[in-house]
RNA sequence: GCGCGAUUAGCUCAGUUGGUAGAGCAACCCGUUUACACCGGGAAGGUCGGGGGUUCGAGUCCCUCAUCGCGCACCA
């Protein structure tokens, strides 16, 4: 064979360092990845169906890692492959105050570089810190998505903390308010003693603690406690009604006994909550400090008293422990009660789940404060009298939302049913401030401030999940219900993200989305797992097994980067990744560079013909394998199974196409009829382009760089070209 | 306590509606005037966690047990 007469380049191994960064900034040029200059320059139609999703907002703490660089990957694909399927297709991109992780990160920052506090800078002054920060978080999280290919209408691109945001947050909150749906109430919530705020359930992390477990004589009964500090105030003695055992003491009955600090008076409270089985049957109460115990007091309607302060220390009703930590006061209180005789036994190995906070760590102690909520169980007017769970419950069970893996539907339901009204209040300073003002005993909740003087705004800020909960509508030009995108894209296509935020996120979605809407935010929610090492551990910088995607990307080139996330990862399940799986993609992507300048060098005598009709038997054969396959991968990629279209489109490139067809036709094209020549030739070129479109989506770089040097008349950008019909 | 997932080749994992078990990496043999050594050809490797059932036929469906992992609740 003569030396080809074909583009040099291929004449080296195919390399992404060269390729990507151009390719991407031609997109970006193209404009193609905004769907309104895709109508513009007639490569979408107008009245097309359409197809949209937002991104997940990474949050700006800092730089993004294999998890996300999976989730562009996947979200990628889901869009390249609408877009070449001609449909409208919208991807927008934003990131994610973060309310507290980003405070704390930056409290953090400052705590070690400088050894100061927040409290020194002054609110305003942290907050400038904070911004700074997030700023750069925030570029450095822009530039990593180009560099994975992400195909974001990065003009469309919005913050969770901008201001077109902070006026959806503030007409919400104030819809909410309206219809009661948002009440401020003294109930007992989980404050964070380290992070100095409240949080909510969902921010809590139970972890696993041995302890010693106390058994205390409290008058004629024997009490079960593994927090003696919690104790002071115990005044309440609580068993159930039909404990036998204790038939003979009487409901609000008084005893008097000699406790910690001296001789008190108890009452006896009966209780159906009360497990008889556990312990001794019977329990004091702390109703200021314990979740179950608030409960029981509300339903006798029994004094509560506060035993320990915002910092972990005891108050005053501790008596001569007062001001300790509890931790230091809990053996010195023991102590105290086996001088008087009052500890019967103490059990060495329990273990019990305490509640830490996600962000701090820190042990989560429960509080009686005066807090912010949302009732989930209030009937809402405009939506049929239903509550807010119910209203979640519903786009789920009637199908609206679909959810994938189905698996997870049973997770949500599970998590609606022990839902509790969500606490939105935080003690932070970076965040949505809450949108009411008071002055004296007279309380104002509206978008705006109100007029005239003495209003004094509410100090707190809001949950980071609050202006989340909003994204799929906030994103789209609401509150204005007139805005085109909104119109357009509302309710967006699919949501996909990672099953460890369902409940945070998702649900928080449907809520907010189903209440003001009235509509659900999303009609498919696509749950993926989360990205192991090749050990199954879970990737984190403390384990040190974090792999950066920037830094596998620049070794390997991003498509295998991208093609090793899919590769046998199906919905809901975790990934298992290693350099080694990454390698063997990057050989397919330089496999695929080689099988392009064989065929191109191969058919240079013969032109690209699509509507070539004049193929052999044995191409015809081909052909119709070929297109059986395309029909395939095409029912696939619209149910969301890339893991099988991905491994199905490597094989047979590889496999058959590689390694029997082009060997196959060395011989052919040696010895052939010019009439087999011909059929061979077409064959081989019409199928490489179908194998550069069904590829494209999972390796935008190296198929767009290809097809920049095919030899065909009038071609777009791969990126809006047509997804092959058969 | 309630629920979910996993268990397939030495390792990491696929296997869509039940129809002769697949890939990557590793290991073995052969091959470089060949589109590609970031390669090709060949061979090897699995009683699909155990047991039971349904079926003409089960990795796949049902029951049960075991081990590992996860979620939720409780935790006086």
């Amino acid at each position: 064979m003569q030396e080809p007469n074909i583009d040099p380049k291929f004449l080296k191994p195919y390399d992404p360092k060269e390729t990507e960064d151009r390719i991407y900034k031609l997109w970006e040029e193209s404009g193609f990845f905004n769907p309104d200059v895709c109508i513009e320059k007639g490569v979408t139609d107008k009245n097309a169906s359409v197809f949209s999703m937002v991104l997940p907002p990474p949050n700006v703490t800092g730089t993004l890692h294999i998890g996300h660089a999976s989730m562009l990957t996947i979200e990628d694909i889901m869009v390249r492959f609408a877009r070449m399927q001609g449909k409208r297709t919208l991807w927008l991109p934003g990131t994610d105050h973060a309310a507290i992780a980003t405070q704390s990160k930056v409290e953090k920052i400052l705590e070690k570089e400088e050894g100061k506090r927040k409290t020194d800078l002054g609110r305003e002054e942290f907050l400038k810190r904070v911004e700074k920060f997030a700023q750069e978080s925030h570029d450095t999280i822009v530039n990593q998505s180009k560099k994975m290919g992400a195909s974001l209408d990065w003009s469309r691109e919005a913050y969770t903390l901008d201001a077109k945001r902070n006026f959806a947050v503030r007409t919400a909150f104030k819809k909410m308010y309206d219809d009661g749906l948002i009440y401020r109430g003294h109930r007992i919530v989980n404050w964070d003693p380290k992070g100095q705020t409240v949080i909510s359930d969902d921010e809590l992390v139970y972890k696993e603690e041995k302890t010693k477990f106390y058994y205390l004589k409290y008058g004629p009964f024997i009490i079960g406690t593994a927090r003696p500090e919690t104790k002071f105030g115990d005044k309440y003695v609580v068993m159930h009604p039909e404990d036998k055992r204790y038939a003979e003491y009487k409901d609000g009955q008084k005893i008097d006994l000699e406790w910690i600090n001296g001789p008190i008076t108890a009452t006896i409270v009966k209780d159906e909550s009360i497990d008889m089985e556990f312990g001794t049957g019977v329990m004091t109460i702390t109703p200021w400090h314990s979740t179950v115990d608030f409960e029981i007091a509300e339903r006798h309607n029994l004094e509560k008293e506060q035993i320990i302060d915002k910092y972990g220390k005891l108050l005053p009703i501790a008596g001569e422990f007062s001001g300790m930590k509890i931790k230091d006061a809990r053996e010195k209180i023991i102590a105290k009660l086996e001088a008087k005789g009052l500890v019967e036994k103490i059990d060495e190995n329990y273990v019990h789940n305490i509640a830490t906070a996600e962000r701090t760590d820190a042990v989560v102690e429960p509080q009686i404060m005066n807090q912010w909520f949302i009732n989930v169980n209030k009937q809402i007017k405009d939506r049929n009298n239903k509550t807010l769970k119910e209203l979640m419950l519903e786009a789920v069970k009637s199908g609206d939302v679909n959810i994938i893996p189905d698996r997870f539907e049973k997770v949500y339901y599970n998590w609606i049913e022990n839902l509790r009204d969500w606490c939105i209040s935080r003690q932070i300073w970076y965040g949505h401030r809450i949108p009411v003002w008071y002055k004296g005993e007279e309380i104002y909740c509206g978008v705006e401030a109100p007029g005239g003087e003495g209003w004094e705004q509410d100090s707190d800020t809001l949950d980071t999940w609050f202006s989340s909960g909003l994204w799929t509508f906030s994103t789209l030009g609401w509150p204005d219900l007139n805005a085109p995108d909104f119109k357009t894209y509302h309710p967006t296509s699919m949501l996909e993200t990672a099953h460890d935020i369902i409940f945070f996120w998702v649900a928080r979605m449907i809520l907010m989305s189903t209440y003001i809407l009235g509509e659900v935010p999303f009609k498919t929610v696509y749950l993926q797992g989360v990205v192991r090492d090749a050990q199954g551990r879970k990737m984190s910088k403390s384990l040190g097994n974090a792999m950066d995607p920037l830094e596998v990307s620049a070794k390997y080139g991003t498509d295998a980067v991208r093609m090793s996330l899919i590769v046998g990862t199906g919905p809901g399940n975790d990934t298992k990744m290693s350099e080694d799986k990454i390698r063997a993609y990057k050989n397919y992507a330089n496999k695929l560079w080689n099988i392009t300048r064989f065929v191109l060098s191969s058919t240079e005598f013969t032109k690209y013909d699509k509507d070539f009709n004049k193929y052999t038997e044995r191409e015809n054969a081909l052909v119709e394998e070929v297109d059986g396959l395309i029909k395939e991968i095409t029912k696939e990629m619209e149910e969301y199974k890339f893991y099988l279209v991905s491994e199905k489109i490597y094989q047979y490139t590889w496999s058959r196409f590689a390694d029997v067809i082009i060997e196959q036709s060395k011989e052919i094209f040696l010895s052939g009829t010019d009439e087999d020549k011909e059929s061979r030739a077409e064959f081989l070129l019409s199928t490489l382009i179908k194998i550069l479109k069904i590829l494209h989506p999972f390796m935008p770089f190296v198929t767009e760089e290809i097809w920049s040097l095919m030899p065909i008349e009038n071609k777009k950008l791969l990126i809006v070209e047509e997804w092959p019909k058969v």
